[in-house]
DNA sequence: GGCATGACATTGC
DNA sequence: AGCAATGCCATGC
C-alpha cells in the first residue's frame, strides 16, 4: 500500500465498503493545515460527478464528526472550490467549521479561503 | 425498481 | 461579483 488512496479506490471499486466509508477515510488522508473541495474528494475517489455524495457522506457522520467505524473524521478540512464554507448559516457546524480551519492556520478572508494556498496536493497513484 | 433528498459544481445570465 | 437553473448520484423509504 504506497498510497492509502490506493487502497481505498481499490475496496470502494471492489465493492467491499460504501460509498460514505470510502469518503470518511480519504477525508483522513487530508493534512492539518490543508483542505479539499468536496469534488475533489470525489475525484480522489474515482466519481469526479459525485460531489455532493461527498457531502451527503459528511452529513452522515455521527455527533463530533465520529464515522461508522468508530473513528473521527477532519470533516471540518472539506470545503467548497470556490473557498467558502457549507453550511455557514447553520448556528452549529458553521461557526465551529471556521474556528477549527483557523485553528490549524486555515484563514478565511470575506467569508472564503484561498485554495490556491490551502489546497492538498494529493499524492498521485 | 421508482422517487425524493441533499455539507456540491458548473454554466449562463 | 452574485444569483438561478441544471446536472449528478449514493442512500433510504
Amino acid at each position: 500500500m504506497a498510497h492509502p488512496l490506493r487502497d481505498i479506490v481499490d475496496d470502494l471499486t471492489a465493492g467491499r465498503i460504501r460509498w460514505r466509508a470510502a469518503v470518511a477515510r480519504a477525508v483522513r488522508c487530508i493534512p492539518p493545515g490543508k483542505v479539499l473541495g468536496y469534488g475533489h474528494v470525489a475525484t480522489l475517489l474515482g466519481n469526479p460527478r459525485a460531489a455532493r455524495q461527498v457531502g451527503y457522506a459528511l452529513a452522515a457522520l455521527g455527533e463530533g464528526g465520529i464515522a461508522a467505524d468508530g473513528e473521527p473524521v477532519p470533516w471540518w478540512r472539506v470545503t467548497r472550490s470556490d473557498g467558502t464554507v457549507a453550511m455557514q448559516g447553520d448556528v452549529d457546524r458553521g461557526p465551529t467549521q471556521v474556528a477549527a480551519l483557523k485553528h490549524e492556520g486555515v484563514v478565511l478572508k470575506h467569508g472564503k479561503l484561498d485554495m490556491r494556498l490551502f489546497r492538498w496536493d494529493p499524492p498521485a497513484f
